[in-house]
DNA sequence: CAGTGGTCTAGACCACAGC
DNA sequence: CTGTGGTCTAGACCACTGG
């Protein structure tokens, strides 16, 4: 196959191939393919369609980022679930711990504030602050996890021992309000282990600000697996879910 | 923490090459690298650091995610300012198109709901309906594309002529609520010209449900620019806003 | 152990911007 | 035209999972 055969003044629009062999795997998952249902591995692939591996995985590695596969080294490649909800809206005026909080506590130090969340909490870098971990799991997979930055309560004497003093100190002031932005990152090694995904993989990284007293009394960085999620806020009053 | 059964053999930790190219990058760039600034080229810097070009690539790939550099063929490589923040909080309870929308009118048809519109809506698959386009402009730079589905409203004849019809159209309703929900994507052909970026882009999927008169009136689905956006919703009653 | 996806190389050519 | 980033190849080896 000499490349641009281009007889005449041919090739057009000159669509790259990674792009008609996304197009062709998505109708092919559309058509033939169920949900968990494993494909044939990369080598093969690529082979059937004419194309070297890394072509075939730069198509591969679209259909990961829209959530349509998911890929195990070792294992293979799988057709993925579609994505599950989660609710973000910051509506419920609640801080985090309360009744019905799904999140669940993972750790808790004491450790320096990294530049982002000593701006957004107007104390210098580098600040020593109670630190909790959360995780949050959807349908049996990790689907987020969470660095909550508290700033020191004022009435006990210094310093909260553990997760649930840091949470119960929170709640001990009046919310006055909160904000979320929603970004997208890729995941250190840390939040990569603890997603069952590899550093550097897609997140979508939301950042909330807790009000208090007139200030910012608490920031949480959460990181929610970018390939799985779907974040949804506003009043949904509107009950259309069934296919 | 992990074993590395202690071979002797020299590569410990087995950290791949583009993520410590990534550190040392994202390092230099805190550094020595002011916005705007174009960087060295890519067969240039790859023979600096002593990788391929496709090993270092792999390292530009994950910066240009996280919205740290911006790449340009024909033109190169610069570092990117930081994301620009838009608020897309369903709070102003108000339809597309009022006083203070800074969204612009780009074009309108009257084409079939794509699937995921139609199952919104509850209409069959395919139904003609009135769209309207719209685009998003911050900072000079556009940032956001956006179709509007709307029902066909009851009350006219059958049918509207023009964008701003369909926009006064949902506007007699009372609306009722919204939801929206946000996930990754990867921008089309004709998205990606429109936010002047290569198909296959990372991009925030933005759909939005417009709820009037007991059901879905309309839905939107916009598309931002991952690389320069981040997306906020919340009350923002905090002023923490300078370096 | 064999088989999977993940990383890496050293080339090549193509598409586009700007002179 | 030159120089940039974008695509593509045909290999190789590594890291992990599972039987």
């Amino acid at each position: 196959m000499t490349r641009r055969t281009a007889s005449r003044r041919g090739t057009p629009p000159a669509e790259p191939k990674y792009w008609q062999l996304k197009t062709a795997l998505t109708d092919a998952l559309d058509a033939e393919f169920s949900v968990g249902q494993v494909l044939p591995d990369e080598r093969t692939l690529a082979a059937r369609f004419g194309v070297a591996r890394a072509t075939l995985r730069q198509a591969l590695d679209q259909l990961e980022l829209e959530g349509r596969l998911q890929r195990r080294r070792g294992v293979g490649t799988t057709v993925a679930p579609p994505r599950v909800g989660v609710d973000v809206s910051p509506a419920r005026q609640t801080w985090p711990g309360a009744e019905d909080d799904p999140w669940s506590v993972d750790g808790f130090a004491v450790a320096g504030a990294p530049p982002v969340v000593a701006h957004a909490l107007g104390v210098p870098r580098g600040t020593a602050l109670p630190v909790v971990s959360r995780a949050l799991v959807a349908e049996g997979q990790p689907v987020a996890v969470e660095r909550l930055y508290a700033l020191p309560s004022p009435e006990p004497a210094d310093g909260v021992a553990d997760a649930d003093e840091a949470l119960a100190a929170l709640r001990r002031q009046p919310l006055e309000g909160q904000d979320r932005s929603v970004e997208l990152g890729s995941a250190d090694a840390e939040q990569a282990g603890a997603l069952d995904r590899l550093p550097g993989s897609p997140v979508l990284l939301v950042t909330t600000r807790y009000g208090a007293a007139g200030r910012v009394a608490a920031v949480s960085l959460a990181t929610y697996r970018a390939d799985t999620c779907r974040l949804t806020f506003g009043d949904q009053p509107l009950a259309l879910t069934a296919s």
